[in-house]
DNA sequence: CGCTTACCGGTAAGCGCTTACCGGACCCTA
DNA sequence: TAGGGTCCGGTAAGCGCTTACCGGTAAGCG
């Protein structure tokens, strides 16, 4: 406690180093557990460091060692908030953020997150600076076109979420065409419902166009009819969900015994357009979600779905990245299980029944 | 198109350079528009930088120029969830994150978050390695004691959210004060309500302690009587609020005619609570919280708040560190606006109605 | 036509840290 | 007491980038 306090400057390893009587390797020896310091060394260094409360600078670490220990995340921002309840669609993001956070501090890294709002132009430049101060990468859905990721990808490890692997990068999903079998067995099967529709995602996300076509062979395969058509078409949220139903029923059509959705966001809109126009649910028209957002158990009937586990997604995205980041390799095309969850859209009466798939 | 890839070490300037033919200086004068190259020299490089997709180095950047373009983020995660709609806790401090995030794009800074547990140990150790790896810190509510705070302040510019300044700290918060005003005199004066209760959130919370005091202040200078004690103590939580008028009632205790609220969460707990024990709100007891969430314009009756300008908030917080870390100084205090949102859970009939404060 | 002035762009010195390498001190054995 | 082996810990070389400084070339001027 000689002086106060120095120079205001930043301390650095030096300051340390003087304070401690030893050189800078040996503190740097002290801190990072290198070595055989005798322990009345390993002791200076540290009450000097207390006493200081020195912190290394992380980017002269990270340009020494060649490791930032840090993960950059990139995903949308909502740009289309316009449903009650429709919030949760990023509190989906969020939770796989999570799981990657998660994930991340077991090994002492942290996020360096990015959102991209729906219309803004320089995506590809934004993700490129995010690169330069990562380690990694981890791109939620449907971030950058397949040649904008392999490119990124080889300049940094890349992993996407519900995407597709390319070459270069690594992607991990849920295991969506299970899930879809789950939903469409049990309407068509277990409720004998024959007729089936599915309004679809955005068409340019991998999973949707994965559920699509796994709710067509196994509508087939059931032998239900299904309801097919540009009408079909959603987006991922709400409004895109209850626009379906309210086109198809201005045109005039018959809506088929029970309507799969993309998403849970999607059957929010669709149930709450059926209401609107006086349909109800499950007795006129069963609905099912997927995905299992925390709102989905509390709508109006409950809904059944297809829980993915979003957390673990995240999880298991941070793992694979950085074993590609430490050893190289790594499962490029992970698939995780999902959850059916039975509740009372569909037409069943009891809550709480679970099928593992 | 020379050869198709170099070994695949990554890419430093040193390739850009030989790739285009000038020094490793030329480069990076063209990369960061300094000097005055020539155009040819400025074209090779651009097209070298391009063939080679070449990002430079986060962190050798930092090192040299002695700013990482990263500010760190901490908050706490949810630890209680327990509530139908309690999940939107943490949707507010994502709003908060987001401006923070805009107001850091403007400037080229990215996120480097950082959740806590609510029973994580080592938080002062988390938050010293995120303080190495950026060049500031935003701390949401009740990240720290006020210690803490000033020991990190001195290794790195601090902003605190809804805490208070320190020495070397900066605080940013709403103005609590006003907001508290302007619900006790609607309570108190427009309503005629005699008598308010106050059920407040964690006593460790500067914030909480501001509307405590100004709860008392106002309630006194509008002639109403408070209701008070350690029974009306909660903690920001649904399930703090239902437990405050739980044990009030089981204690016998009348409650007052109005009831303001430590913030929304503890407004649904409260009338969550008043519900199940057959009071009608606003006709038995009026209720109002704080901030503004999306679900209490959603709550039946609609909530009567005080609004808080939460991305704004996020937004200046960022500036205002901006300011310190490039300037130095910069308001050590600063405080925003509220708005006061008169729904229908103080008894007004009309939506709708709003006033600036 | 020779010298000054400008303008580019290359060379090299760090930024704060890690770590390979090496030399000094000490202990053991003969 | 001398030689060899062990430990510790210091010295210095980078990590990839920015930028001060300076030398070379070409243009401008008398």
């Amino acid at each position: 406690m000689a002086e106060p306090k120095k120079a205001k400057g930043p301390l650095t390893i030096y300051d340390v180093a003087s304070r401690a009587g030893v050189s800078i390797a040996s503190v740097s020896r002290v801190l990072n557990g290198q070595g055989t310091p005798r322990a009345e060394t390993r002791e200076r260094v540290m009450r000097a460091v207390r006493e200081l409360s020195f912190v290394p600078d992380g980017a002269a670490r990270a340009l020494s060692n060649g490791l930032k220990e840090v993960v950059g995340v990139v995903f949308r921002r909502g740009g289309e908030t316009l449903f009650e309840g429709e919030d949760e669609s990023f509190l989906f993001i969020d939770v796989i953020n999570r799981g990657i956070e998660v994930g991340a501090q077991r090994h002492g890294f942290d996020l360096l997150i990015s959102s991209v709002g729906f219309n803004d132009d320089n995506v590809a430049a934004r993700i490129g600076a995010l690169a330069g101060k990562a380690d990694g990468l981890i791109l939620h859905d449907r971030m950058l076109s397949a040649v904008g990721i392999a490119r990124l990808a080889d300049m940094v490890p890349v992993v996407t979420l519900a995407g597709s692997p390319t070459p270069a990068s690594i992607n991990v999903r849920c295991d969506n065409e299970s899930g879809i079998r789950a939903l469409v067995r049990h309407l068509a099967i277990d409720h004998g419902y024959k007729n089936l529709g599915y309004v679809s995602g955005r068409s340019d996300s991998p999973d949707n166009r994965t559920r699509s076509r796994a709710f067509e062979t196994e509508a087939a395969a059931a032998g239900a009819d299904i309801d097919t058509g540009p009408a079909w078409q959603g987006n991922y949220s709400a409004a895109g969900g209850a626009n379906v139903v309210a086109s198809l029923l201005d045109a005039g059509r018959k809506l088929p015994r029970a309507i799969l959705c993309a998403n849970d966001q999607t059957a929010l809109g669709v149930m709450h357009e059926l209401a609107q126009r006086g349909r109800q649910v499950p007795r006129d028209v069963a609905v099912t979600g997927f995905d299992d957002v925390p709102v989905a158990r509390h709508m109006h009937p409950p809904l059944t779905t297809v829980r993915q586990p979003m957390q673990e997604l995240g999880a298991i995205a941070f793992e694979v990245l950085y074993t590609r980041i430490s050893a190289g390799g790594g499962n490029p095309d992970t698939v995780l299980p999902v959850e059916f969850i039975v509740r009372e859209s569909c037409g069943c009466r009891s809550a709480g029944a679970k099928e593992k798939t």
